[in-house]
DNA sequence: GTGATAATGATAAGGCATTATCATTACAAC
DNA sequence: GTTGTAATGATAATGCCTTATCATTATCAC
């Protein structure tokens, strides 16, 4: 009888669903693909459909637990926001389509751009083989690797 | 009567649409959307339509004389192959939302993957303020600028 | 356990960029 | 100018990702 009340809010319910999609984000430690948490969490939840992913994504974006990651000409990925408190940016497996956070930084960019432009950020991708799929090539026939998460 | 054979090639024709696109394209000496070249061709040729654009677009794409640009969570840009011929970035201004290219490279990015990874290349993008959009916010209210090519 | 309702799963619908269709236009060789 | 046909313009259709709908399920305060 109406009792899910704080503030006027009503509360969060903890599912199996939401509870494994979480794990999963947290678990990744790279930005996700909403295919990706998908197939991931299924392996826990098998019946959990697409829907609960994008409703689940918008949920932890909307309480600034997750933030989106862009990639050129790419789909939007998610990660965990205390990821990005730190700056960092991100290498894209050209084999696998793996995202992995990059520590680096090559540094400043303000003396890049032509004179009279103001750089407030940037953004740096690196495309190659992730040190797994590399590891595959040189011992062929070993695994191949599709969507795997982790 | 059948005449423009050549290798069995259709030949092309040259049409007002045909060549204000190239014209566009080459002028501009920066990456363009779809809508931007369609914006800046109907200044010369107004009854132009989306679908010619990205007819003309597949073509030059074709025969290499242009190539795509992707940006993080952006729709897909096209400028001169010989501008990609050297290595270079991207400003994409947050005002105008134009992009511009960029020369400097902060220079080798093999440190930054973690061992095992093998970069092959990278993309970066600057944010911020082009040189024309820092003018008009300095000295405001002289004429505002939406979607202009040049 | 009960009951109110938030959450889910299946799927239809929506958005948006790009491509296909097709009747019409206009190049280009003669 | 004629004529064949590539190119165009308008618009419908596609493809893909994301969101809405709705009947059903499951959480949680009691």
């Amino acid at each position: 009888m109406m009792l899910f009340l704080f503030n006027g809010l009503a509360m969060e319910r903890s599912t199996r669903q939401r509870t494994a999609i979480r794990s999963v984000i947290e678990a990744a430690a790279r930005p996700l693909t909403p295919q990706e948490i998908l197939d991931a969490v299924r392996e826990s939840v098998p019946e959990i459909g697409i829907a609960t992913i994008y409703r689940n994504i918008k949920l932890l974006l909307d309480e600034s637990t997750i933030v989106v990651v862009n990639l050129p000409g790419d789909n939007s990925r998610y990660e965990m926001s205390h990821s990005a408190h730190h700056h960092h940016h991100h290498f894209h497996c050209v084999k696998c389509n793996r995202v992995y956070d990059v520590e680096g930084c090559p540094g400043s960019m303000e003396n890049l751009a032509p004179a009279g432009f103001q750089v407030e950020r940037h953004e740096l991708t690196l495309y190659g083989v992730c040190a797994e799929c590399a590891q595959v090539a040189a011992a062929p026939k070993r695994r191949p690797r599709a969507t795997k998460v982790n």
